[in-house]
RNA sequence: GGAGGGGUACCUGAGUGGUCAAAGGGAUCAGACUGUAAAUCUGACGCGCGAGCUUCGGUGGUUCGAAUCCACCCCCCUCCA
């Protein structure tokens, strides 16, 4: 099977142009492909994963990937896939965003396989340099406005009449395409891979290779990812879930995926993991027979974890749920709680005094007391315990003012918090 | 530079002198039901236990009283130059 038809099979592919040369290109030789990632925050997050695992799947398949970070488009901003202007960031944060997102891809790719190794790449550092004549000149020459106006990216931005786009944002087309041409001069890279809301941007890029280079080249987006229920992917109660384990933690991130909504399962495996389509079909199988059973959701959860944050993040991910869901806390003895701590379980380290410890502050200081709004209030933390979803060792708390004292605590110094069904603290006594 | 339209809470969007901490919807959080699912139903949704305090682009002003009226300023959109 080519790795077209694979992508195919997977789900991933939303859009090709020249399907039947596109094949007939990979089949035919070890081809270079890249895909843009921006740096629009500190770390990666789970929606880039996608791409970046498709990337692999393109060297696993003999090909070379290529993996370009956006300092330069970065600093711009896509107009795509918004609806509304995005704020420019400092130059120095972008510039120490491209470095953390440079580090988190590589752990995905092989760097050291041969002809096929990945290579990374920073467009600014063709793009920074670029004088506003030459570019005109060389560049812009090669782009109607007429054509780039008809861009969906660009037309939502027109119709919609209360935010417009600026010039800035409108030139990101341009870019990119410019990008493309690079790549293709230093890599010979012929193919460029995105999400469906790139996809006019890339056929721009094919353009203006076929103009300033007289070559073909090809596009393939894939689907951006959804859910059944239609909300956005990729956010829990936190906002978003990051790769970085600093700003998600490998339990959190493993939870994420466990309660994966039933329709979205099967997808999500397809689209996230690189298990067999056997092993796929089993696990469809057995999720069929019994939902309830959640062999799936684990079975998700399990592999990207591992894939994520490898195997110790995934045994700590799975002794905390295992602590959390499934023992009684009564079963758990102090070293037990003290590996939860070093897990990774959200802890927090308190004094406390003779007149022991007020809920409501411990709520606030655990920052369990979280607004709608995302504020952390003491009033929330007294509707929280008022509208009975807090439980500390296990027993819901019906009293706003209960003060914990020294004889409640678990070993003389644990208490572990409960929020709702699925959010545990751990506050942990220091003298 | 000219003419017109607009800036209301996380988003959307009502409100045009008091009864407005500001309708409705969405999002979000929690409860019930379940399977750590979805759907559904219920409650919460500026801060504060409360008295009360701080909000309707900004600053001043009119008024007993302003999101609402006036002045100036800032920002956004459309058309013209």
């Amino acid at each position: 099977m080519n790795i077209i038809d694979h992508l195919r099979q997977r789900g991933l592919v939303a859009q090709l142009s020249a399907d039947e040369e596109l094949s007939q290109h990979l089949e035919s030789g070890l081809r270079t492909v890249y895909c843009g990632f921006d740096p629009t925050a500190d770390s990666l997050h789970i929606g880039n994963l996608v791409p970046l695992l498709a990337l692999r799947r393109f060297q696993l398949a003999g090909h070379r990937p290529l993996l370009l970070v956006g300092g330069a488009t970065g600093m711009i901003g896509d107009p795509g896939g918004r609806d509304s202007e995005r704020e420019l960031q400092p130059r120095e944060t972008i510039t120490d965003w491209v470095e953390k997102i440079h580090q988190q891809a590589s752990q995905f790719l092989d760097f050291n396989c041969g002809a096929t190794s990945a290579v990374i790449v920073n467009n600014a550092s063709w793009t920074e340099e670029l004088r506003v004549i030459d570019y005109l000149r060389d560049i812009g020459k090669h782009f109607s406005v007429n054509a780039m106006v008809q861009k969906e990216s660009v037309r939502r931005r027109f119709e919609d009449a209360s935010v417009g786009i600026s010039y800035t944002e409108f030139s990101y087309l341009i870019l990119q395409s410019y990008d493309f041409v690079v790549l293709n001069q230093q890599y010979d890279c012929t193919i460029q891979m995105g999400g469906s809301d790139q996809w006019g941007n890339i056929t721009s890029g094919i353009d203006l290779i076929r103009r300033v280079e007289g070559k073909q080249a090809f596009g393939i987006t894939y689907p951006l990812v959804t859910k059944a229920d239609g909300t956005k992917f990729g956010k829990s109660s936190g906002g978003a879930i990051w790769i970085d384990p600093n700003k998600t933690s490998p339990f959190c991130f493993y939870q994420f995926w466990r309660n994966t909504a039933d329709d979205d399962v099967l997808k999500y495996l397809s689209l996230f993991t690189f298990l067999p389509q056997e092993q796929l079909a089993e696990l469809e199988a057995s999720h069929q027979a019994g939902p309830g059973e959640r062999r799936a959701h684990v079975a998700l959860a399990q592999e990207l974890t591992q894939m994520v944050h490898g195997d110790t993040g995934l045994q700590s991910a799975e002794r905390i749920t295992q602590a959390m869901f499934t023992n009684s806390l009564a079963e758990l003895d102090a070293e037990d709680l003290e590996q939860l701590a070093q897990d990774g379980m959200d802890t927090s380290l308190v004094e406390m005094s003779d007149k022991g410890l007020r809920l409501i502050e411990l709520l606030v200081e655990s920052g369990l007391a979280l607004t709608p709004r995302g504020e952390v209030t003491i009033g929330q933390a007294r509707k929280l315990i008022i509208a009975n979803s807090v439980s500390v060792n296990g027993t819901k708390v019906s009293d706003a003012e209960l003060t914990l004292s020294r004889d409640g605590a678990l070993f003389g110094r644990f208490f572990v918090i409960q929020k709702g069904k699925k959010i545990h603290h751990l506050i942990k006594i220091v003298d």
